[in-house]
RNA sequence: GCCCCGAUAGCUCAGCUGGAUAGAGCGUCCCCCUCCUAAGGGGAAGGUCAGAGGUUCGAAUCCUCUUCGGGGCGCCA
């Protein structure tokens, strides 16, 4: 319906052109829905932006537009209101159609081409496999899952990756830690790193991999620890100590078994993490491997680029990149004195390889602490020659954890953490993709925990699943009463759909379409929360007002098509949002 | 010190990228089941849109400054 009104102004503001009436620049056409139906049903501001160009006043711009208009049936009145907006009223029939609409496109119905197939890579989550997924993961798991869907239902071809960071020193302290609790299992009696990580999924893991290997990877305490710069607590560096843990276990190991040791910790977590994902309804066309960078050169590859175009410089035995050309506000190191590469260098040759895959878009979902690094990555682009506009980065704030009215203290290394896990299996996976998604992505969000485990109705979600269930049940009543439905009769007779409740209700299925493009294109899922809320409440407020199993045949036909076209879009927005749409509750 | 995000009803948040009288949920207070699920509906109270300037027909929305919160500023990942 927008569309179709910027079409016939735009024809108008032709004609006004053509004769001369008008001689300047055409801005954007806006149609905006009204507030308040006394301004009719959309309402457009364009004689107050042509105003300043045309040197008119507002209200007779308007008038000579709306003489111009070409005539439409689905426009029942045309006003000039205010200063001069003009507002439209649609004919009854424009938006009885809808329910036709909906009925007809069924899944399909909000789906559009505005994406035109364009290929766009999401990355989200991402989180280094040296544990179970926390709470804050799940923030970016339902916002990242969400955005991605919303840009396939926009017609995009949308590729969700996840990036493992299964290199690196968190994974070596990692495998340092599985190897030290693994000695503990085999009997050996030592103190474990303040550094290392104390969760119980250590301990797993290294029971685990005693029940595979018996005491292949056996050492003495006293060979581990001699030597040894003392922990923290002890009077020492704890970074020290658990570095010099890391060189120790390469050296007991030999190359083979460390990474044999490595790789069980890598590979327990990783599978745990991929199985809470997919349960909670977030799957991956593909998990891209860090490693994989490394070992195939991919990395040195992206340092020579920057070599070759002069990008980089070497200081104090480390060599730099000079991102502070293209904006940065100091240069990154990409590879270390001691020969290391940094973080960042396969992070550039990671997005460097994004691009050659040859996306369009690459959207990358972080934790807002790290928004520093943007304007390092961009500029790698930058530096790469590719088009750093490619890259959109959503920052998506901290999940703030509350619990009995106090602040919950996340630390994933000293295992004090509440995992998704154990949010879901408390919460319900409805509620958890819910509740994360319903805040737009910027805002800080107070997740109470006890409200969300507390199964009570204070949960916005049950509100929009009753609304579908309480359809469901309409139809399932309507043959105990002895009535039928036949959907052509009730399509037909849409022009029964007359009252109040029956028009907002039209009117919000006519706006789906709308509001799923506009969340898709600005990645904001939120927006189809509260959609679906308004959605439900106009169901809610016509299911107490009148009754849908009438004796008249013609009126209940219309009016069940009409609450199964809801049913229809809740369907297809909770879907949306990964929420389940039950047919009973 | 510099950078990012935020500040709107008692609480948690929307506000369609500058539009008409600023909206929801929860909480509080009234009311509605002889009726398709009351996990529902109707109504009331509740606001200096953090503060001060500016831009213009028009500002919660854009710009500047100030105040207050959260986060980030490693040859860590």
């Amino acid at each position: 319906m927008k569309h179709h009104l910027q079409e016939i102004i735009s024809t108008a503001l032709s004609t006004l052109r053509a004769d001369g009436t008008l001689d300047c620049e055409l801005p954007d056409i806006q149609i905006e829905r009204t507030r308040d139906r006394s301004h009719g049903d959309f309402a457009c501001n364009i004689a107050m932006m042509l105003a300043k160009f045309a040197k008119r006043k507002p209200r007779d711009l308007a008038e000579q537009i709306v003489a111009a208009l070409p005539q439409s049936d689905s426009v029942a009145k045309v006003e000039i209101a205010g200063p001069g907006f003009i507002n439209f009223s649609m004919a009854p029939s424009a938006f009885q159609a809808v329910v036709e609409q909906v009925l007809e496109a069924g899944e399909a119905y909000g789906r559009s081409t505005i994406g035109a197939g364009k290929r766009v890579q999401v990355e989200f989550v991402s989180a280094n496999p040296t544990g179970p997924l926390h709470v804050g993961h799940g923030r970016g798991a339902a916002y990242g899952a969400t955005v991605a869907d919303l840009l396939a239902v926009a017609g995009f071809q949308v590729h969700r990756e996840y990036y493992v960071n299964d290199a690196g020193r968190q994974m070596d302290i990692l495998a340092t830690s599985v190897w030290l609790r693994y000695l503990d299992v085999c009997g050996e009696k030592l103190e474990f790193p303040s550094n290392g990580y104390k969760g119980d999924y250590v301990w797993d893991i290294a029971k685990s991999l005693q029940q595979d290997a018996g005491e292949t990877y056996r050492h003495s305490a006293t060979d581990v620890f001699t030597d040894i710069p003392a922990d923290e607590p002890a009077g020492g560096d704890k970074e020290l100590h658990i570095d010099a843990l890391i060189a120790r276990a390469r050296e007991l190991l030999g190359a083979d078994d460390y990474r044999k040791v490595f790789d069980k910790g890598l590979n327990v977590i990783l599978a745990d993490i991929r199985e809470d994902l997919e349960e909670f309804g977030v799957a991956y066309e593909e998990w891209y491997s860090e490693r994989s960078l490394m070992e195939s050169g991919a990395v040195d590859k992206a340092i020579e680029r920057l070599q070759t175009s002069g990008h980089v410089y070497e200081e104090k035995g480390a060599l730099w990149f000079r991102s502070t050309d293209f904006g940065d506000e100091k240069d990154r190191v990409v590879v270390r004195d001691n020969g290391q590469k940094t973080y960042f260098a396969s992070d550039i040759a990671y997005h460097m390889e994004k691009i050659e895959r040859g996306f369009e878009r690459v959207i990358d979902v972080w934790g807002a602490d790290h928004h520093g690094y943007v304007p390092r990555v961009k500029a790698a682009l930058q530096a790469l020659g590719d088009d750093p506009s490619k890259l959109d980065v959503l920052l998506v704030q901290f999940a703030i954890l509350y619990r009995s009215g106090e602040k919950v203290q996340m630390s994933t290394r000293s295992g004090s953490f509440v995992t998704l896990r154990e949010l879901r299996e408390e919460v319900g996976n409805d509620a958890a993709r819910f509740f994360y998604v319903m805040r737009k992505c910027e805002q800080h969000m107070d997740f109470d925990l006890d409200l969300a485990k507390s199964q009570s109705n204070d949960n916005p979600v049950y509100y929009l699943q009753y609304a579908h269930a309480r359809v469901c049940s309409v139809m399932r009543q309507l043959e105990e009463k002895g009535f039928s439905y036949e959907q052509a009769v009730g399509l037909k007779q849409v022009d029964k759909l007359t009252e109040s409740h029956e028009q907002a209700l039209l009117v919000s299925l006519s706006r789906y379409p709308e509001v799923v493009e506009a969340a898709a294109l600005e990645h904001e899922p939120h927006v189809v929360a509260y959609y679906l809320r308004e959605l439900a409440n106009d169901f809610h407020t016509y299911y107490n007002a009148h009754q849908f199993l009438v004796e008249e045949s013609s009126l209940r036909n219309s009016r069940l098509a009409l609450i199964l076209a809801v049913r229809q879009v809740l369907a297809n927005g909770l879907g949306l949002l990964g929420v389940s749409a039950p047919e009973s509750m």
